[in-house]
DNA sequence: AGCACGCCGACT
DNA sequence: GTCGGCGTGCTC
């Protein structure tokens, strides 16, 4: 006897790196790739997404379970997008079904339809047939109800109140009776204006070139690097590109930084526009989520802003993929499925067809060594006539110049005269808090944390100290716990710094703009309204500072530390502290006044300082792209680091030399290994941290060992005494 | 990840 | 006598 049902493979929301096979009975239909389904899975009842349709499996049938339903009657997932996913799950080497899952709104990932859906009241058989006949003359409203409905066919309970005067309890009753009845249907996607509303600004020689390559690429893929400093027009070739985009019937998928998804950007996208914006960033609820995503599915959002994740969007006609400050880190998730989300859009627009535009004032080294082979795709933009004169950088030696509470005296007059000159001063500092240890003169004790192999941060104005590794807040002792001698704070945090400039500009209003300050809602786009109206004369902030916002008035910058970059262990530290310190100066000099940075630090030596003050982002770049190929570190080569983590000390360690031993017995010609080994910062929030890192010159043989190496993995016995997971492209090396 | 089974310690 | 601790194994 022939089995007439057929059988597909489903991804489950589980971390098991396989997909489950299910029998589909006929009477179910068809069961299509990328369609949600609901299965047994062990004792529960889980939705799951078809993969693949098969018609055999390496299971006997009698261990195969059956398909309860099938959830959707279009797939979620396009054939594109489906196979996306699939090759991202391979790459990263991530369980499929999560892969599946992440890239589904919440509400989705139970049964939500993914079209929306609509309640609406139509005749039954019976209704049509008997109710003129059998309602009584005298039910008039329930006369007019069936009388709308033979009209109209389909009514929502409003439509109904409305224009039959009629109220729910009268549909109930003819419910009741059975001459109606409520269905839900899918509402189709609205049909939407692509329409431009207001004209582009006029096109400087650079942006116009830009825009007229781009332009002619639009249905071919190409990787576009659009090179320009801040102020030089980015956005508005990125908006006259989407133009174009719209004007053949496609749409635009834009991602920027999770920072930089502000109201401001929104409104230019909006004004420019009349394009129905599909938004999805982490900020929004399940339900709004879900109506962006839809949107985009339906292609009733001609344009699709959003963070990392939406490059997962699903789009019906994609046109371009756009990438803003594509060297941001925050395109790669840190957990879970450690993907980057500028490598898969440059994948996704490849699979598509589609250019895709990268653009950065600092660009990542990744598409700088790309440019080096494809010059032709680079697009740079030239400095605004306004703003022709670059910010001059000046390194201040902190061993030569006294520094009182982190600010040296040649900082201290500069901030004199930017202020006197009625201009604004911006003071940059990537740590938080009063002062990174609390400190004992008497006997060299500072404040550790329990948990972590990291000192405590000290906070004004409160009486606990601060991990800022795994935020336990513990008592501040006032005197040392060893010698009881008064403690004292060490070091500068943005608080401490906010405290001294108070008290040597006293008359000058100041603002600090970090995490613990900005924690409110809407206090950051408050201070900002205060700085862009110039009440605010002094800026003192982290990084917070440096992504998305413009400040005209700001014509100093003082980085007041740029050492923590310059002796790291990881091989990208320098790049994102020359990649800071370029987008911190980019702050200084837009409007008519050259601007002027000085960079403090005690290494004036420094190669790295030495070639970013002598040419610039590119100079830097150059030397590192050099040393990057001389030393064999990405982008010249390719590397995967296996990390685990323990309670016990030596677990992490004990599972990544099984694993390693492992590796040695597969495919592993071209790799070399690296480790375990531990963690630069061994201890985090009470677990032993280390890696293992896997070398190779291209990415073929990672993959290949990976492929057998890691599912081994997952059965040694060492794995269960730890957290383990493996990350392809790491971007940072702990 | 769930969820169950299973085998050993302190309690209504 | 049971409730429940988390080690181990399984999920088409």
């Amino acid at each position: 006897v022939t089995d007439p049902s057929t059988i597909v493979a489903v991804a489950i929301d589980t971390p098991l790196r396989r997909v489950f096979d299910y029998l589909v009975s006929p009477e179910l239909g068809e069961a299509r790739p990328g369609q949600r389904v609901l299965i047994p899975f062990g004792r529960r009842q889980l939705v799951g997404i078809v993969v693949e349709s098969r018609s055999h499996s390496a299971w006997t049938v009698d261990k195969l379970r059956s398909v309860v339903a099938i959830i959707d009657r279009e797939p979620v997932f396009d054939t594109e997008l489906l196979a996306l996913l699939i090759w991202a799950a391979d790459y990263y080497r991530h369980p499929i079904g999560e892969v599946l899952i992440a890239a589904l709104p919440t509400a989705m990932r139970a049964g939500t339809p993914s079209i929306a859906q609509q309640k609406v009241w139509r005749l039954t058989a019976h209704g049509h047939e008997r109710a003129d006949a059998e309602l009584s003359a005298r039910a008039a409203k329930q006369r007019s109800v069936i009388a709308l409905l033979r009209q109209v066919n389909e009514a929502t309970t409003g439509q109904i109140e409305q224009q039959a005067a009629a109220s729910v309890a009268t549909l109930r009753e003819l419910a009741r009776r059975g001459y109606v009845e409520q269905v839900e249907i899918a509402l189709d996607a609205q049909e939407t204006a692509s329409g431009i509303t207001a004209p582009s600004l006029a096109l400087n020689a650079g942006q116009a070139d830009a825009v007229t390559k781009i332009n002619a690429s639009l249905g071919t893929f190409v990787t576009w690097l659009l090179y320009g400093v801040t102020g030089s027009g980015k956005t508005e070739v990125y908006l006259n590109v989407i133009a174009a985009v719209l004007a053949r019937g496609a749409q635009a998928l834009v991602l920027v930084p999770e920072i930089a998804l502000t109201p401001q950007v929104i409104a230019r996208f909006r004004e420019r526009f009349a394009a129905s914006l599909a938004i999805l960033h982490s900020g929004l609820n399940d339900t709004q989520r879900l109506n962006a995503w839809r949107d985009a599915r339906s292609g009733a959002a001609r344009i699709v802003i959003g963070t990392r994740s939406a490059v997962f969007a699903p789009l019906r006609t994609p046109g371009v993929i756009i990438i803003d400050e594509e060297h941001d880190p925050s395109f790669k998730q840190q957990d879970g499925f450690r993907y980057s989300a500028r490598d898969l859009a440059i994948v996704r627009a490849q699979r598509a067809g589609i250019p895709i535009v990268l653009g950065s004032a600092t660009p990542s080294l990744e598409s700088l060594a790309r440019i080096q082979k494809q010059p032709e795709t680079l697009l740079s933009l030239p400095r605004r006539a306004a703003d022709a004169v670059p910010p001059r950088l000046t390194l201040i030696d902190l061993r030569k110049h006294a520094a009182a509470q982190g600010i040296s005296t040649p900082a201290l007059m500069a901030m004199r005269r930017h202020l006197d000159a009625g201009n604004q001063v911006l003071l940059f500092l990537n740590r938080r808090g009063y002062a990174p240890v609390l400190f004992c003169p008497g006997c060299g004790w500072a404040a550790h944390c329990k948990r972590c192999d990291a000192h405590l941060t000290v906070h004004r104005g409160s009486e606990q100290l601060v991990c800022h590794h795994c935020g336990a807040e513990p008592l501040a002792p006032a005197q040392c716990p060893q010698c009881l001698e008064p403690v004292k704070p060490v070091g500068q945090g943005t608080e401490r710094i906010e405290e001294t400039v108070a008290q040597i500009f006293p008359d000058a209003p100041l603002a600090r703009i970090d995490r613990d300050s900005m924690r409110r809602k809407g206090e950051l786009e408050a201070t900002l309204a205060r700085i862009r109206s110039n009440e605010i004369r002094i800026l003192v902030g982290t990084q917070m500072l440096t992504k998305g916002h413009d400040f005209p008035n700001v014509t100093l910058v003082v980085v007041l530390n740029a050492d923590q970059g310059l002796f790291s262990t990881d091989f990208r530290a320098s790049e994102r502290l020359a990649q800071l310190i370029i987008q911190v100066a980019g702050r200084a000099g837009r409007a008519t006044q050259p601007g002027e940075v000085l960079i403090q630090t005690e290494y004036p030596a420094h190669p790295l300082l030495t070639l970013l003050l002598e040419g610039g982002y590119e100079g830097f770049a150059q030397g590192a792209l050099q040393e990057r190929q001389q030393s064999g570190w990405p982008p010249f080569t390719r590397i995967a680091l296996l990390r685990a983590e323990a309670t016990q000390p030596a677990a992490a360690t004990n599972f990544l030399n099984a694993a390693l031993r492992v590796a040695q017995q597969h495919a592993s010609r071209g790799i070399r290994f690296f480790g375990p080994a531990p963690a630069p910062m061994e201890r985090r929030a009470g677990r032993y941290r280390a890696q293992l890192l896997l070398h190779a010159a291209t990415h073929g043989p990672l993959q290949r060992l990976m492929s057998t190496w890691i599912p081994a993995v997952e059965g040694l016995t060492e794995a269960r005494q730890v957290r383990w997971s493996l990350d392809v492209d790491p971007a940072e090396l702990f």
